[in-house]
DNA sequence: ATATATTTTCAATATTTTTTGAAAGTTCGA
DNA sequence: TCGAACTTTCAAAAAATATTGAAAATATAT
């Protein structure tokens, strides 16, 4: 396979893997174009190769920029703006989990706090279901985020290796 | 905060949380309410708990069933239908994590080991970016792999109290 | 200060995804 | 075998989401 071709290849694979979580296949797209050239590019250089326009081509650059995973960069004597994506995946992985966890399971965690004090007797077998699957919904988010906290701030061989040493 | 208004949060959320992770809102909805119900319930009973229709209702339970998280269940001397789910939550992790694994890494895996074979000059920047972008990639991808099948196979003691361990 | 290049916004449009509900299909007891 | 109870299907409608493109805003060189 010739570059032109696994590039394209990539770049849709890219997206649709995105679309699994629920990040919009154009974004994810830009992504996969970024992460794969060698320099930054120009919105132009987004939209002409991705096929796109240039007000979706913006507002999802911001969004990757958002998400701490794209950076705009200035290139001296040049007028445009050029971007530029992280290349080391381990850090784009802890990056996106930082996010998420922000994002989604810290407000998840709050929400199950206080449902968990739900008023009513502990023998009607409703209450006492409700009450049990929050509780262990809480239990497993609690040991998830501890879990997730440690890998934010790990570095990708110590992590592995530790890894290794339980699962070998 | 009293039972039913609970439980009216604890499915919407639910729902919403599910978007975000390429499930549809109904079909986390109708898990959630399984997930809370003491007994099985029948179609009728999903559809008027949660104002949905009856094709909705029924495509959505079956989604359920083959993600394995919802079984059918055959009360003796009744005619419908009953379904109940899974409550404990490690198991239904570890199955959400092994259909994902076989839906999504799987074969994006398949697909970095063709595209990691390239034609074209090494030393050709474009290439040679493309090639370690790819490459890195599916170095996480494989280590993500074990460590998730170890995953699926442990009980949640071993594996937390592993996990405690490393990152007390 | 002005003209020009570039970026951003957002209402309108297009596309994708989800939901509905009625019809077709199936199961099962009598 | 029939008919009622129940389940499944799927074309059409609705809802949600993404995309466009032109106008407005902003930045920069001269």
């Amino acid at each position: 396979m010739k570059l032109p071709e696994a590039k394209q290849q990539f770049i849709s694979s890219w997206g649709a893997f995105g679309t699994h979580w629920g990040i919009n296949r154009t974004m994810a797209q830009i992504h996969a174009l970024l992460l794969i050239s060698p320099d930054p590019l120009t919105q132009d250089d987004i939209m002409e190769d991705l096929n796109i326009s240039r007000g979706n081509t913006n507002m999802n650059i911001r969004e990757l920029i958002n998400w701490g995973l794209v950076e705009r960069v200035i290139l001296p004597g040049e007028r445009k703006e050029y971007f530029t994506a992280e290349k080391d995946i381990w850090k784009v992985v802890k990056q996106i989990v930082k996010e998420r966890k922000k994002r989604e399971l810290e407000p998840m965690m709050q929400l199950l706090d206080k449902l968990e004090d739900v008023e009513g007797d502990k023998k009607d077998k409703k209450v006492k279901t409700f009450v049990d699957t929050v509780s262990s919904i809480k239990r497993l988010g609690l040991q998830a985020d501890k879990t997730l906290d440690v890998m934010i701030k790990a570095e990708e061989n110590w992590f592995v290796s530790n890894l290794m040493k339980i699962f070998k």
